[in-house]
DNA sequence: TTGTAGGCGTTATCAT
DNA sequence: ATGATAACGCCTACAA
C-alpha cells in the first residue's frame, strides 16, 4: 500500500503539498497538482482512512441502533438509512438493542469509543441518562418515531394523532359502524397518539365504545390474539383498526381463522406501510409513513450537524401520513386512493 | 478524553507500562498494574480504538455485503451475523449491493479503505476478479450460499439438493400425485441444486413432468406469477414446491385468488424456513435452513482467520435442512414434523 | 505556492 | 520489570 510520502517522493513535493491537492484546501500551483493526481494514479494510491481519522477525529461512520432488524419495519428504515449514508460517503454500523437497556448501553459506550460521527437512534428505549451519555461524547444523534421530546436533540416523526382519525374516517367511510381498536403499549408515545386520533374521530360523531379498545404489543402474535379476543367479545364489530402492521397482520390472520368475510363482515386497517401488508391475502389497507424519507431526513440531519456544525433545522418535525386503501376495507364500490 | 499519557502520568509510570497492563502483554509489576489499573478507573479511560487500528492494523470491524436488507431472508441472516460479531467485540458494518457490480466494486473499495477486518459476502453476484480483488487487498473473507466455490475460500452453504428431495417426498407423502415446481434462476448455484432434487426425487417414481417446472427469480410477485401459470396450464397439480419461501407466498396468494383449497386441492411448500412462512395463512411448510447458524458459522470462520491466522475449517461445509410441515401441506390426518 | 515538523493515541522494539 | 522512542499514515500550523 502507497503511503501519502510514497506520492510526495514520485512527484518530488513535500507530503503537505499531496495532503493539499487530496483534500483540496490551501494552495496549489496547477502543474504541481496536476504532477501529485498523476503519481497517485499511478501508484494507486488511496487514502488510509484510519490514518485520516485519527488525525481529524472524523470516521465517516454513522451508527443504527434500532430494537431489532429482524422486526419487518427496520430493514426498510435501515435501507434508507444505508442509501443515504453511503450518498455522503458514509459507512453504517448496525445494532440490534433488542429494547435492552444493558445492550443499549454497551453499544453506546462502544460506539462512541469506535468515535463514529454519529448516532441514529430508532429505539423506543432511550432514557434521559442515555441520551445526556450520548450528548456528552459530543457525538450527534438523531432519534426516530420521537421517542424523545428534548430541546436540541433532532427527532423524526410523522403525525400519528391525525393518522388515527384518518384510519376511523376511512374504515367509516367504507360503511364500518362497530369500529374496534388494537392498541399498541400505552408507554409508547406513538401509540397513544394513534390511540388518541381514533378516540377523537369516533366521539365527534358519538360512536366511542371504550371496550373497543384492546391492547396489544406491536407483534403479529398479540394481533392475532387481541382481535380474536375484540371478536369474541363483540361480535358487531365491522371494522378494527391495528395501531401498527404487525399486529394488523396477525389480525388478518384470526379473522380468516373466524370465517369473516373481509371486508364485507370485518374491514381491518393497520399503520406504517410496511411491505408486508401488501403481500397478505387480502392486501391490507394502512396508513403508510414515509418511512424511506424518514431514514433519509435522519441521515441528512445528522450530516448537517457533523459537517456544518448546524442545529438539524428539521428538529421535531412530523411528518404526513398517506392512506393507503387495499382489499382490506375496499368494499365494493368503495372508493379508493393513491 | 485521557489518554494513555494521563494515565502514565498519574500512576506515575511510562505509557509502554500502561499499554502492557491494558493488554495484558510482557512483564509488569503485581502492584504497578493495580497502580495503573486505579489509575484509568479514575481517569475513566477508554483506550482509543482509532489510534489502536493505526499501531495494529486492525479495527474490530466486520462487514457484510448483502443484495437488499429489505428482501426478508437477511435481516434473520444479519441478526445472526451482529449478534456472534457484537460477542466477539466486532462491530458491523451493513452493505446492500442490489446485487449491483458497479455498487458492490465501490463497497468492496470503501471497506478496503477501512480496513475492515473481514468481508461477509451474502450476495449471489461475486465475480471472480471481485474475490480476488478482496484477496489481494488481504482481508479475510466468506461467502454464504456456496456463491462460488474456490480452494481456500470459505463458504457456507446448506445440502440444496436433499432439500429438494425432502420437499417433494414431503408432497408425496400428504398424498400429492402431480407436483409442480417453481424453481428459482437457473444462474444460481441453489436454484440448480433444489431443482435437481426436485426432479430426482420424481424420476424415482417415474413422475417427472418437464412442463410442470417454471422458473421464478425468487420474488413473490414471480412466485404469484409463476403459480398462476403453472395451474392454467396444468389444472390437475395438486402440490407445488416453490424454490424458496418468498415465491411460496407469492404462490398462496395466487392460490388463494384462484379458491383453492389448501392443502386439499393444491398443497404448498416452500425453502428457506424465513419467518414470514409462518405469518401467513395458512401457515407455509418449508425446508428450513439453519439460518442464524450460517451466519454465526461464518462470523466464527472470519474471526478464525483473522485471530489465528488459520484457514477456516467450514470451509465448503453443506449444513442440513429442516422439513417444517405446516397447514399449507398438512392434509387431515397428516403426519407433523419438529 | 511549497516545505518542515509536531501531533493524533497506541503499540512495540530496544535498552536499561 | 520498566522506560524511551520510533513507528502507524495523515493533517496542519508555521515558516520560508
Amino acid at each position: 500500500m502507497a503511503t501519502i510520502r510514497d506520492v510526495a517522493k514520485l512527484a518530488s513535493v513535500s507530503v503537505a503539498t499531496v495532503s493539499r491537492v487530496i483534500n483540496k484546501n490551501g494552495y496549489v500551483n496547477k502543474q504541481t497538482e496536476i504532477k501529485v493526481l498523476e503519481s497517485m494514479k499511478l501508484l494507486n494510491y488511496k487514502p488510509h482512512t484510519i490514518a485520516r481519522a485519527l488525525s481529524n477525529k472524523q470516521t465517516y461512520t454513522l451508527a443504527l441502533i434500532l430494537p431489532d432488524i429482524t422486526n419487518p419495519f427496520f430493514p426498510e428504515l435501515a435501507r434508507a438509512i444505508e442509501d443515504t449514508a453511503t450518498k455522503f460517503g458514509y459507512s453504517l454500523i448496525l445494532a440490534n438493542s433488542d429494547s435492552n437497556k444493558e445492550k443499549t448501553t454497551s453499544y453506546i459506550e462502544s460506539l462512541t469509543n469506535r468515535y463514529v460521527d454519529g448516532i441514529i437512534f430508532a429505539s423506543h428505549e432511550l432514557s434521559l441518562d442515555k441520551i445526556n451519555q450520548i450528548k456528552d461524547s459530543g457525538i450527534p444523534m438523531a432519534t426516530l418515531d420521537r421517542a424523545v421530546n428534548l430541546k436540541g436533540l433532532p427527532s423524526i416523526g410523522v403525525q400519528n394523532y391525525e393518522g388515527g382519525i384518518m384510519a376511523v374516517k376511512h374504515l367509516l367511510s367504507m360503511g364500518c359502524s362497530k369500529i374496534g381498536h388494537i392498541c399498541g403499549p400505552i408507554y409508547y408515545h406513538t401509540s397513544i397518539e394513534r390511540y388518541k386520533g381514533y378516540v377523537d374521530a369516533l366521539e365527534d360523531i358519538n360512536q366511542f365504545h371504550p371496550s373497543y379498545v384492546v391492547q396489544g404489543d406491536f407483534s403479529i402474535e398479540s394481533g392475532f390474539e387481541m382481535a380474536n379476543r375484540l371478536l369474541s367479545n363483540h361480535p358487531e364489530i365491522d371494522g378494527i383498526f391495528a395501531a401498527n402492521d404487525l399486529m394488523a397482520v396477525g389480525a388478518l390472520k384470526a379473522l380468516i381463522r373466524l370465517k369473516k368475510k373481509i371486508p364485507e363482515e370485518v374491514a381491518l386497517i393497520g399503520f406504517d406501510g410496511i411491505s408486508i401488508t401488501s403481500q397478505m391475502e387480502p392486501e391490507i389497507s394502512t396508513i403508510a409513513q414515509p418511512i424511506y424519507q424518514i431514514g433519509a431526513m435522519a441521515v441528512n440531519c445528522l450530516i448537517d450537524q457533523i459537517q456544518k456544525k448546524i442545529p438539524c433545522e428539521q428538529s421535531g418535525q412530523e411528518l404526513e401520513l398517506k392512506l393507503v386503501a387495499r382489499a382490506s376495507t375496499l368494499k365494493s364500490k368503495g372508493h379508493s386512493s393513491i
